[in-house]
RNA sequence: CGGGGCGUGGCUCAGCCUGGUAGAGCGCUCGGUUCGGGACCGAGAGGUCGAAAGUUCAAAUCUUUCCGCCCCGACCA
């Protein structure tokens, strides 16, 4: 452990003097980079936002581009030690890699076209198509094809940390969703499923261990994998309103899961039988939405509605783009993302009016799917028609007739409709019964994204070549993980968990400073020498210390110093003259005298303990 | 990309509706008094009012275009 914190903090343990001198001249908070706001930035909304800027961590250059000052360097520099310990402890090996990337090695995997316009993209002098690296499976791909020939190499666990460049549509929230951010990723490549499962099993628990140390709360969830392509996910969750996911959580079992994901369990219902054989129409006139249809007379209740939506799906491989009609339940709304996994698509959006007159005949709100194929082909169309669960076994339903103003009723959805596939495609809410257990009822959080690990499979190698040979000398592709954490995003779930009204309280592991030292009044000698000698000795002691040299009021130092966050404060004032100083503690606020023979040893316990 | 808001000293904002040539608080500099939870008094420095074009005798203020930033939605490995 101290060979790691020498590591990061290069001059410490070269020379003495050298430490002395440099530690003397940039600790002392009077010369430190710190540029703290008395009021809130107008621009900030979230609460990590507001207290990066008003505590002087960050500056904001453009929209979701910041410059990080040196407070937030500390920060960074914490993180990533503890990212870089338990990487290596799990056999990771660390690389660099360009974010300057070529137009070709994307295009091998299908992504310079996938990635859309969230890709920085750029032009060379000769005119060459490069972009910026948004993640690196392909770049970590290549090598592995050219250099990975036996098993006998396998597994391999490379990971870098890097600055990722993603062209947001819309940049928010300070540091939690940037264009430019720095990000560990890490890729396993394995001879087998077998072995992926390992290296899959590894990642878990050093990210486990990972925001653990960084004093983060969170939950693992199922997610989707999306435009990354493989076969499982797992998201690390921290619960918070600032986060912009929807995260599905079961308290009696432990089951959660993103939004995207996430199912749950729904009261079965008896349908009465159909009185005819065959669907019925009959005229709504004015009817729009399942609403009206629910209170027209002869209409049906929403659970027994059919909802048609009719959405274009992008082939995630061909990126061939097809209608496809969506059913659920009429009080049930889609999740597009449910939708978009279920039909192998890249992505889908919903068809636009003209689109959807064209293919049915009637506009949204008589929309059905008894005869939609019928009706597509005659325009010229095929439309694959794919159903939620929960109509399954549905009959007696009501639904469109795609004609104007017209429903159907007596539907059967297996007699009248026969989807071409089942899948599970609304979104679940909050209070709906638990899948995974018995006894649970799930709760929807707003969560913030901080990893993300993927059995990637062989999606890549086999888009790219990269293959070895097996024990029986076969030429296989490899197996391949992909994990990421965002930096900065530690950084401000760590705030957006730890704060109160008057600033940041940082987890003791990513803090910037393990202590600071008020001295109260720094005219007067005896404080001045006190505080001093302590400061030698703390950093003696193998602690961040910052002195607060300024010749201030004693109050703005205080406010400073609870702003800025630093978890342990020693107050070097009156008291000094009995040979006692005050042990302040940020999280809780509470205050202890010290005797000045005993400080040292008192804070270097507390200090190291959250290592 | 759709909707909304905003751009005025370093920061937070007023002034704009009703044109007449720029203000406050905080911060900063100097002097003094203070000195354990963002002190007080006095004296200062600091702004092509986002950019361009237009209307006008005159534009921070009115008009047009553009740029930037924030929020909601869409989107989001």
């Amino acid at each position: 452990m101290r060979a790691a914190r020498a590591r990061q903090c290069p001059f410490i343990p070269l020379a003495i003097f050298a430490t002395r001198r440099l530690s003397i001249t940039f600790m002392r908070w009077s010369q430190f980079f710190i540029p703290t706001l008395r009021e809130d930035p107008a621009d900030a909304e979230v609460v990590s936002h507001k207290l990066l800027l008003r505590a002087g961590f960050v500056r904001q250059l453009a929209a979701g581009i910041y410059s990080y000052l040196p407070l937030a360097e500390r920060v960074r520099l914490k993180i990533e030690q503890i990212l870089r310990e338990e990487m290596d402890a799990i056999g990771g090996q660390e690389f660099f890699l360009p974010a300057l990337n070529p137009r070709e090695i994307w295009e091998e995997s299908g992504r310079w076209t996938v990635m859309g316009d969230n890709m920085f993209r750029l032009k060379d002098r000769k005119g060459a198509d490069l972009c910026l690296g948004m993640t690196h499976e392909e770049i970590f791909t290549a090598i592995a094809r050219h250099e990975l020939r036996s098993y006998k190499q396998l597994p391999q666990v490379w990971y870098q940390i890097q600055t990722k460049f993603r062209d947001e549509p819309r940049p928010k929230s300070g540091l939690l969703r940037v264009r430019q951010f720095i990000m560990k990723d890490a890729y396993s490549f394995d001879v087998d499923q077998a072995g992926l499962d390992k290296s899959f099993k590894d990642q878990r628990e050093a990210y486990i261990k990972i925001f653990t140390r960084c004093g983060l709360k969170f939950a693992i969830v199922e997610a989707s994998s999306g435009a990354m392509g493989g076969s499982a996910s797992n998201e690390f969750m921290v619960k918070t309103d600032a986060g912009e996911d929807l995260i599905a959580t079961c308290e009696a079992c432990g089951y959660a899961a993103n939004l995207e994901k996430a199912t749950s369990r729904l009261p079965v219902i008896n349908d009465e039988p159909a009185t005819t054989n065959a669907p019925e129409e009959f005229p709504t006139p004015g009817v729009r939405t399942i609403e009206d249809l629910t209170t027209f007379p002869g209409g049906a209740s929403a659970e027994r509605q059919i909802k048609t939506l009719v959405y274009v799906g992008t082939d995630a491989n061909t990126n061939e783009q097809s209608f496809v009609l969506a059913l659920l339940r009429g009080d049930h709304p889609l999740h597009e993302t449910k939708l978009a996994d279920a039909l192998g698509a890249s992505q889908v959006r919903p068809a636009h009016p003209e689109e959807i007159r064209d293919l049915l005949g009637a506009s949204a709100g008589s929309l059905g799917g008894v005869g939609a194929r019928q009706q597509a082909k005659r325009a010229g169309q095929d439309v694959r028609i794919i159903a939620d669960r929960a109509l399954q076994g549905r009959r007696n339903m009501t639904t469109g007739a795609n004609k104007d103003e017209h429903h159907l009723r007596g539907v059967e959805i297996e007699r009248d409709i026969r989807p071409d596939s089942w899948a599970d495609l609304r979104t679940i809410a909050s209070g709906e019964r638990c899948l995974n257990c018995e006894a649970g009822t799930l709760e929807v959080f707003k969560a913030l994204e901080v990893g993300h690990i993927f059995k990637l499979g062989t999606k890549y190698s086999v888009s790219m070549g990269a293959t070895i040979l097996d024990q029986n000398g076969k030429e296989v592709p490899i197996v391949m993980g992909s994990y990421g954490i965002g930096v900065e995003r530690i950084m401000a779930a760590a705030i957006e968990l730890h704060h109160d009204a008057d600033g940041i309280i940082w987890p003791r592991a990513i803090a910037p400073f393990d202590v600071v030292i008020t001295i109260t009044n720094i005219k007067q000698a005896e404080m001045k020498d006190a505080g001093e000698r302590l400061y030698a000795e703390l950093q003696r002691a193998g602690l961040d210390v910052l002195l607060d040299d300024r010749d201030e009021r004693a109050g703005v130092k205080f406010k400073d110093a609870d702003l800025i966050g630093i978890p342990y404060r020693i107050t070097v004032g009156k008291k000094i003259a009995e040979g006692a100083v005050e042990l302040f503690d940020r999280a809780t606020k509470q205050s202890t005298d010290v005797g000045l023979d005993e400080v040292v040893r008192r804070v270097q316990g507390l200090a190291l303990a959250g290592r």
